[in-house]
DNA sequence: GGAATAGTGTCTGTAAGACAATATACT
DNA sequence: AGTATATTGTCTTACAGACACTATTCC
C-alpha cells in the first residue's frame, strides 16, 4: 500500500510498542563513558541496556526521551533538529530507528534511539528508580567486558560513530566539560572520543580552536592546580559549526570505516 | 519507567501503527523535484503526501522503505547506515523519525521518514497502484502552492536540508545523474541543490571534483549535442566522503538556518 | 632537576577564491 | 556573428601539518 492510512486494517498489521532510548555520553578519568542500566527482569536478565523506555499516551519520542533523560541523571535537554545551540539544555538529538522485527523476542518494539553528551555528573543516582544504573567505559563494551540487552550494541556502535563525526563539524566538545574550562581539558575530550593517533598536535589543535569563530569565548581568570602553568579559562561559544572542520586522521584499521 | 519492557502493561500504552515514508529527490529540468502521492481518502483528502506506507508485521522499517520505494518508482535499494556506497542501490537513507501525538488525527502513527536520491526516471508510472503520483519542484512546495498532509511538510523541509549538506561532504551527488555524466551535469545538481549563488564558480568546482580521490572516474568518449565543445564523460567512482568538503556558500537570510 | 603542561612562533604544502584566456559547437 | 559551454591556467589568500622554543608549576 501506497497511501497512509487510506485503509488501515488493526488485522493486518502488528500492534507495536515504541520506545524511546538514550546513549547517554561522558568523560570520566580521560575515557569516553556512556550510561547503562541492568536489566531486572527477562529478556536478557542480568545483561545491560541503554536507558530509556515506552513513550507515554501524550507524548513523541522526543519527549520521552528528554523526560527519560532527566529521570535518569537530572540533565534537562531539548532535543535539537536545528544546527544550533539551545541555550541551557545539554545535547540530545536523534540518532535513528531500530525496527527489526525480532529485535523484541515478545512483540514488535520499535526503539528511537538518541545520543546525549554531558559533562561528569559523579555516580549515577540510584534515584527512585530501583534498577542499577552505572557508568561503563565505552571502551570496555567494545571488547565485550559485558552483554548488552536486544540490539542495543549495534545502538551504541552507531552512536558512538555519530559522536566521532559530530566533533569533526560542530563544537559540541564543549558539552563534554564544565561551565569554564582550558584549552588542555577540549584537547582531552577530542583524544578521548577520537583516540590519541586521530587527534591534531596540541598547538594546531590550538590555533584551529582560536580560530574559529563562536567555538571558545576567553574569560577572565586562570585554572587552579595540575602541572604546568596555569592556563586560561574559555567558556562555550555561540557557534555551532567549525568550518572547515576539525581534521580527524583516519587510522587505516580502526574498529569503524 | 527506565528498564524497557520489565513490565509492559498494554492498558497503560496506546497502540501505535508505524509508517516508513520516503522523500525521493529527482532532477528535472534543472530543478530539484521530489515524488508526491495525492490522497484519495480523510484525513487530509486532496492533499499531497509523501509516498510511504505501514510495516508489514515481519518488516523492519528500513525493508518496508525498500519495499515502498520499489513499489512507487522501481528504483532497487538498500538503506545505508554506513558512510560507504551500497553496489547497484539507489541511495537511500534514515532521516529521521516523526511521532507527535497529534500528527494523526485517528490514532497514534508514527513515521520513520527516509530520503532517496534518484536519476531522472520520467513521468511516474501510474503503477497498480490506483492513487496519483507526480514529480512537484521543491521550490513550487515551499512556496506553498499545494498543502501536504500530515507533519509531511516538515519532513520534506528536514530532508532537503539533509540533501544539501549532504553534497557539502559527500558524493552522493552522482546518485542525481546518469551512469555516465559530463561534469557540467554534476555541476547543474549543485546548482539545482544548493541555488545558483551558493555554489563555487565552474572553474574551481571542477578543480575540486577532480582532486577527489574516487569522485568520479573519467571515461571514453565524449557527449553528443548541446552547445559547446564535447565534453568528457565520468563515471561515479568508489569514494564516498569529500574531504575537505565543498564548500557551500552560506546565504544570509535563506529559508533555512 | 625532571616531568608535564601552557603558550607563541615559523616554515611549508595544499587547497580554495577570484579571476583570465582559449577553444568548440549550436543557433 | 553571437552565445553557451568545456577546459586549462595563474595569482593570491587561508589554513593545516610539522616542528622549535620558552615559560610555568608540581613532584
Amino acid at each position: 500500500m501506497s497511501e497512509i492510512m487510506s485503509n488501515y486494517n488493526p488485522n493486518e498489521y502488528p500492534p507495536f510498542a515504541v520506545t524511546a532510548d538514550i546513549a547517554v555520553f561522558t568523560l570520566r578519568d580521560g575515557a569516553l563513558n556512556v550510561l547503562l542500566v541492568e536489566r531486572g527482569g527477562e529478556p536478557y536478565l542480568g545483561c545491560w541496556a541503554l536507558p530509556g523506555g515506552f513513550l507515554g499516551a501524550d507524548e513523541s519520542a522526543d519527549e520521552a526521551a528528554e523526560r527519560e533523560l532527566e529521570e535518569e541523571t537530572g540533565l534537562v535537554a531539548e532535543v535539537s533538529t536545528r544546527q544550533q545551540k539551545i541555550p541551557g539544555s545539554v545535547h540530545l538529538e536523534q540518532l535513528g530507528t531500530f525496527s527489526s522485527p525480532k529485535r523484541d523476542p515478545r512483540m514488535r518494539v520499535v526503539s528511537v534511539a538518541y545520543v546525549a553528551l554531558a559533562a561528569d555528573l559523579g555516580t549515577p543516582i540510584a534515584g527512585d528508580d530501583a534498577a542499577y544504573a552505572r557508568w561503563w567505559a565505552v571502551e570496555d563494551i567494545l571488547s565485550g567486558e559485558i552483554e548488552l540487552a536486544f540490539d542495543h550494541f549495534d545502538i551504541l556502535t552507531l552512536a558512538l560513530e555519530r559522536v566521532r563525526s559530530k566533533l569533526e563539524y560542530s563544537t559540541l566538545a564543549t558539552q563534554f566539560v564544565g561551565e569554564e574550562f582550558t584549552l588542555g581539558e577540549l584537547y582531552r575530550v577530542y583524544r578521548a572520543v577520537w583516540g590519541e593517533n586521530a587527534v591534531p598536535t596540541l598547538q594546531n589543535f590550538r590555533r584551529k580552536v582560536l580560530s574559529v569563530n563562536g567555538f571558545v569565548e576567553q574569560v577572565d581568570g586562570y585554572s587552579e592546580g595540575g602541572a604546568g602553568p596555569k592556563a586560561r579559562l574559555y567558556t562555550s561559544g555561540d557557534g555551532w559549526a567549525i568550518q572547515p572542520a576539525m581534521l580527524r586522521e583516519v587510522t587505516i584499521g580502526s574498529e569503524f570505516e
